[in-house]
DNA sequence: TTGATTGCAAACGGTTTGCATGGGA
DNA sequence: TCCCATGCAAACCGTTTGCAATCAA
């Protein structure tokens, strides 16, 4: 498992991770711990998050910042963000969805490393509902 | 001005209003409260949050959720943004200078609304100032 | 054995809320 | 005049920190 990088493994941490790679969701702190503690009592909300900044280092998640505050993205490949402005979900968008941008530069010399898309409109389910509405 | 729709105009709300028209930086709502206090005292930071929640009701200020707490966007116009990885300073960048992205359909039937891009890389500033290093 | 990790509870910081006062229309 | 907006201070809530006990290596 990619955690093992000569990194002190514990219980918490095993169930931290194996609930993170199970969940194609974007779950908050708060939920993580909640999950945690179904399957693995008494793991505590510190632990929640020196497990999430140990694997951020590690480069085994991200962060996204959202107005509902901090969400959790464990999915490792490149990808970019659908957001349904009606329920909220995100959903990862393939980056191979999305033609490589032409931008080469930008009129300030400004150096461009990488860039992330962020798509809202309505998911499938949501129009679904509301065209039944 | 913009906000007047026929809504209470106040001392207060005017300060902040100027102060977010006169930057084309990206503030904290504190750095609003601190601003608008030296040449407005008095100013309370509710103050502050109630207006900024009034300015996004009228559509005239965005939100960006970033590593560091919210910052405010007061740029009107569709545009896109640039964030430098080493100041951390986030720069507009103007909605023709990137492609109009090829995406029409999302595999999955989500209707698309709207994207916004994240560019990241380092700003001319800071490249100049690595350069000498 | 030993230093890193844990749980707990307190601290923290940005944001929101409740309420009495004040001011714009 | 009549609400709406304001200031203040307390409440709130997600996150961080300090510390003693525990545990993986």
């Amino acid at each position: 498992m990619a955690a093992e990088r000569g990194l002190k493994m514990t219980p918490q941490r095993r169930a931290i991770i194996r609930f993170l790679e199970s969940t194609n969701a974007h779950p908050t702190p708060d939920e993580v711990f909640a999950a945690v503690n179904v399957d693995f009592p008494m793991t505590s909300r510190a632990t929640v998050y020196n497990t999430i900044a140990w694997l951020k280092e590690a480069g085994m998640l991200r962060e996204l910042f959202t107005p509902d505050g901090v969400r959790l993205d464990p999915n490792f490949g490149e990808h970019h963000h659908f957001v349904c402005r009606v329920c909220n979900r995100i959903e990862d968008v393939g980056f191979d969805l999305v033609p490589n941008l032409g931008i080469c530069a930008l009129p300030n010399q400004n150096s461009i490393e990488e860039f992330e898309i962020t798509i809202r409109g309505v998911c499938a389910n949501c129009r679904a509902q509301l065209s039944i509405t």
